[in-house]
RNA sequence: GGGCGAUUAGCUCAGCGGUAGAGCGCCUGCCUUACAAGCAGGAUGUCCCUGGUUCGAACCCUGGAUCGCCCA
């Protein structure tokens, strides 16, 4: 026994141990950092970068798992694979962050400036992407640190200047002043997919603007309206009813008085108003709502902005201006009821937009900003999608991103922040100028030189540039990140060429929209291609309570809770379990009060018992030459180890071909029983057995079998438990540390071994040995009690079987001796008082007669009878049934009359016995 | 309003046409020197309800219930 087994074989499993050393090793010997030139097809997995808002909860630990078994088996198959790791600058939620400590410090950004601002994004950048980095590779990622990106890097901006001319000049970036998702809280706009709905008790304000004559007169005539927000009737520029409603037909083109500012608006007719909601007359406010927007586009109405950027009402409403637009809207309730226009208040449910990251309800605001025509470019994705391109796993999720494809809407992309991508865009203003409004002449350019040569040629001399001051929504530089992160623009970089596109992206179903389609749409403008083959769409992780695990409701479990506990190849291994093949969220039990998760303890326990395996592996090994399971080996063979290899090359052709596929849940299954059950529980045991007897030629080959069964399933479980099988490949097979189970080859197939004979009689043998220790349980007998066992049948084969294992059923049954003979060879009478039990074709007895309580053996024979009997029912039933006959498939029948036979003759058996007994 | 998913053992979930499965938990017996983070044995189910298709339905189809999500 060498050095290094013994540091195995004396001590215990310690998860933290293991995975901090070759955590170490991968990163010291560059393990996961691919040459483009390296042979090999291109396997290639960008990561979904996490936002740099604090650390990495379970969601991110699930997404790395998965990522990391897709990774490492492409690894295992010889691909040249990359999988590239990165963060993303979340300009949005970043920023908000700032904003809440710099309140802290009673200060606002503006107070610090975008200097200081910005210094201290990069400041908390540089913390929270290195904790979260650091998460990471406790996990096991198997990343290329080196090709780390973050989305603001020089690099990066340097693609997204890029991109953005490129759109710029392709006319699909315009700017203009149009209603937007304004969020008061960060004073910005916000795109559509960062407005959510809430259902709202609200109320239904009922009152009424009076008509005025053709003079200009007041009439004691009115109209009313019933609307959710009377505030805005401020910003009122028409009245409009639905153009058949017989009720408001004489007033179309009349015109009414707005209250409090003394306003003439038009009544106007439109065919989109509802005429069931409310009155059937609805006020119109263009620059406040998007449906008024519409309405207003169609009529030409005026737009009539009241509110300030932070919610607070502005010059255009009067008496009202400077009040927050809720206070705004209690004051003109109240005012409008004292001049007897409220009419009534309904309670009313209503649908309110709320801004995601700031958690306020949504302003629509006119404002100026970027938008990104979306019509052809969603077009042509739809186009790719046609064939497949991107492919997506599971299927369903496909109809969800062609859905919204086809609904699109241009896409606001600029945002009124500081920290981000800012915009290349330069005003020209003349020198007497000052303000920039909508009208103001820009160049867009990739720095302020192309800007000044651009603009001297348009302009003349004579006016001073100044930059936008906007920054681009996050996810237009994460809709690059699939090809920016590999060098792009440049075309010819060595890692664009080789792993664009990338294979497979895995992610969430909740950033389909927001990410996976940018991503589709820049690809394919800006590289003709869509950015990956296939799309992994994986479920949520949820908590104890089947809650979705946030930071906003408190319930997240720190991953480095778990792996501090368990290690990160149990955690791994539990949340990769849980995968079903449609992508279901997961749920991870949890106990919050003792911090322990039962799912992964369990996961843990399994790796302590591949642990002890291969501990027992080199505990009995005897030899230390070659291992390896040559060509003379083959005919010194056993039953045993012919079974072994038969269901390791099964079990290698399943999961080889589920995890192709994706299905990962169900391979993780298919590893765990084989390693717990056929091989420790079973191959282990066969194996002492023949240690027992140092003489045996069959010891040194079953050493190589336990040797080469458990390494192969090692490098099978390695891309699900990284690191304690990397810690045990290498004891197993006495390596040095450099030589890495992370870069060996998945094991080679041999199919010669499959036998589905000896997976037949194995398993009749296990229901045999089930059978006897059942039978010594009901008799009360204990371990040390050895008893004989006599195995009784017809069924030469089977009894052939069963002669050239009986030392094993003998140890495996704890019997004095086994005994197996055809039934003619025996009296039964001699066995009448014998414990007893049938299963298949063959009658298992033990014969003590002086221990056995007959009650109970009766008892056990009426049991097992009565469970024959139901089953010969139900197959007479299907028997007798002519349809059955003639129209299920030959084989199914026949299997039914088989087993109706076998049925019968073992319910005649019990019949008789019971009949000695009497 | 439109769409999607879920409903199977006490819990978490597989199975998706041929006599109901796993892990955890539970009960019984074992410290059998690889593993008590273990071994052996055991108990437990109107497979949400309703019709229908089929020789045969947990599985396919109608309709419905409950829970959850997405879009408007």
């Amino acid at each position: 026994m060498n050095e290094s087994n013994d540091e195995l074989t004396l001590n215990n499993y310690l998860p933290s141990q293991v995975e901090q050393k070759w955590q170490t090793h991968w990163d010291s010997f560059r393990a996961f950092s691919p040459n483009p030139s390296d042979k090999g097809d291109p396997f290639c997995i960008v990561i979904p970068p996490p936002n740099v808002t604090g650390s990495l909860h379970m969601g991110h630990a699930f997404n790395t798992a998965l990522i990391d078994v897709i990774i490492r088996f492409q690894r295992l198959l010889g691909k040249n694979v990359l999988c590239l790791p990165g963060t993303d600058h979340a300009s949005i939620a970043v920023q908000t962050i700032l904003e809440k400590k710099l309140k802290v410090e009673g200060k606002n950004s503006e107070d610090i400036g975008r200097e200081e601002f910005l210094k201290r994004a990069w400041t908390w950048k540089e913390q929270s992407g290195g904790k979260i980095i650091s998460q990471l590779k406790r996990i096991g990622y198997s990343v290329d640190w080196e090709r780390e990106r973050f989305t603001l890097d020089e690099k990066l901006n340097e693609a997204v200047v890029e991109a953005f001319n490129i759109l710029h000049e392709k006319k699909l970036i315009y700017r203009g002043e149009y209603l937007v998702n304004w969020c008061p809280a960060s004073q910005s706009a916000v795109s559509d997919l960062e407005v959510e709905m809430q259902e709202v008790n609200g109320y239904l304000w009922h009152f009424k603007y009076p008509l005025i004559s053709g003079q200009g007169q007041i009439l004691d005539e009115y109209l009313e309206v019933a609307t959710t927000r009377p505030e805005t009737l401020l910003g009122d520029t028409a009245l409009a009813v639905n153009p058949n409603d017989e009720r408001y037909k004489k007033y179309i083109d009349k015109k009414v008085k707005v209250p409090f500012v003394d306003r003439e608006i038009p009544v106007i007719s439109d065919i989109h108003v509802d005429k069931d909601f409310g009155t059937g007359c609805v006020k119109v406010t263009p620059a406040h709502d998007p449906n008024d927007f519409a309405i207003g586009k169609r009529n030409n109405l005026k737009q009539i902005n009241i509110m300030n950027k932070d919610g607070t009402l502005n010059i255009n409403a009067g008496k009202f201006q400077d009040l927050d637009r809720f206070d705004a809207r209690k004051q003109i309730i109240k005012e409008l009821d004292n001049l007897g226009l409220l009419t009534k208040i309904e309670n009313y449910k209503n649908t309110v937009p709320f801004s995601d990251r700031g958690k306020v309800p949504i302003e629509p605001l006119l404002s100026t900003q970027w938008f990104l025509k979306m019509d052809n470019i969603s077009s042509s994705c739809l186009k790719e999608l046609d064939s497949k391109k991107p492919t997506f796993i599971p299927q369903r999720w496909e109809k969800v991103y062609k859905d919204w494809l086809d609904n699109i809407n241009d896409w606001c992309i600029s945002r009124q922040l500081w920290w981000g991508h800012q915009i290349p865009a330069w005003y020209v203003l003349k020198q007497s100028e000052d303000s920039i409004d909508q009208n103001t002449p820009y160049v867009v350019a990739r720095n302020e030189k192309e800007a000044l040569s651009k603009a001297t040629k348009e302009f003349g001399a004579n006016f001073q540039l100044i930059r936008d001051k906007d920054v681009l929504d996050t996810w237009f530089s994460s809709g690059l990140w699939p090809f920016s992160t590999l060098g792009w623009p440049n075309t010819n970089d060595a890692d664009f060429k080789k792993w664009y596109p990338n294979s497979v992206l895995v992610t969430g179903f909740d950033i389909i929209f927001f990410w996976v389609a940018r991503m589709t749409m820049m690809g394919k403008t800006f590289t003709n291609n869509i950015p990956f083959k296939d799309v992994y769409i994986h479920g949520l992780v949820r908590d104890e309570n089947n809650k979705k695990m946030s930071k906003s409701s408190g319930n997240g479990i720190d991953p480095l809770l778990l792996i501090d506990k368990y290690g990160s190849d149990a955690l791994r291994f539990a949340l990769l379990r849980e995968v079903a093949g449609a992508g279901q969220d997961i749920r991870l039990d949890f106990d919050r009060k003792e911090n322990t998760s039962s799912t992964v303890e369990a996961s843990r326990n399994f790796a302590n018992k591949l642990w002890n395996a291969t501990k027992f592996v080199l505990i009995n090994k005897t030899f230390s030459e070659n291992y390896s399971l040559n060509e003379s080996d083959e005919k010194y063979l056993d039953l045993s180890d012919k079974w072994i290899l038969s269901k390791l090359n099964q079990l290698n052709t399943k999961v080889s071909n589920l995890l192709i596929e994706y299905k990962l849940g169900e391979s993780a299954k298919l590893l765990y029983e084989f390693a717990w059950n056929d091989f420790c529980d079973w191959y282990v045991e066969f194996a002492k057995q023949k240690f027992n007897n140092k003489e045996s030629h069959n010891r040194k080959i079953s050493e190589k079998i336990l040797i080469k069964v458990l390494t192969d399933v090692l490098v099978m479980i390695h891309p699900f438990m990284p690191h304690i099988t990397e810690e045990l490949w290498h004891k197993l097979q006495i390596k040095p540390e450099q030589i890495l189970l992370s870069l060996q080859k998945w094991p080679v197939l041999e199919t010669k071994y499959i036998n589905s004979q000896i997976d037949k009689s194995f398993q009749e043998l296990f229901e045999i040995i089930r059978l006897i220790r059942n039978l010594r349980v009901e008799l009360g007998l204990k371990p040390s009690q050895l008893v004989p066992v006599y195995l009784i049948s017809d069924n030469v084969e089977l009894t052939n079987f069963l002669k050239t294992l009986i030392v094993d059923i003998k140890t495996f049954t704890k019997s004095s001796e086994v005994f197996i003979c055809k039934s003619k060879d025996i009296d039964k009478n001699n066995f009448a008082k014998s414990f007893s039990g049938i299963i298949g074709d063959i009658e298992v007895y033990l014969p003590l007669n002086d221990f056995v309580n007959l009650e109970a053996l009766k008892d056990r024979l009426n049991k097992d009878l009565q469970k024959v009997n139901s089953d010969i029912e139900t197959l007479n039933k299907r028997i007798s049934n002519k349809n059955f006959i003639d129209k299920a498939p030959k084989d199914i029948v026949e299997e039914c009359f088989a087993k109706l036979k076998e049925g019968k003759l073992q319910s005649e058996k019990i019949n008789k016995k019971l009949k000695l007994l009497k």
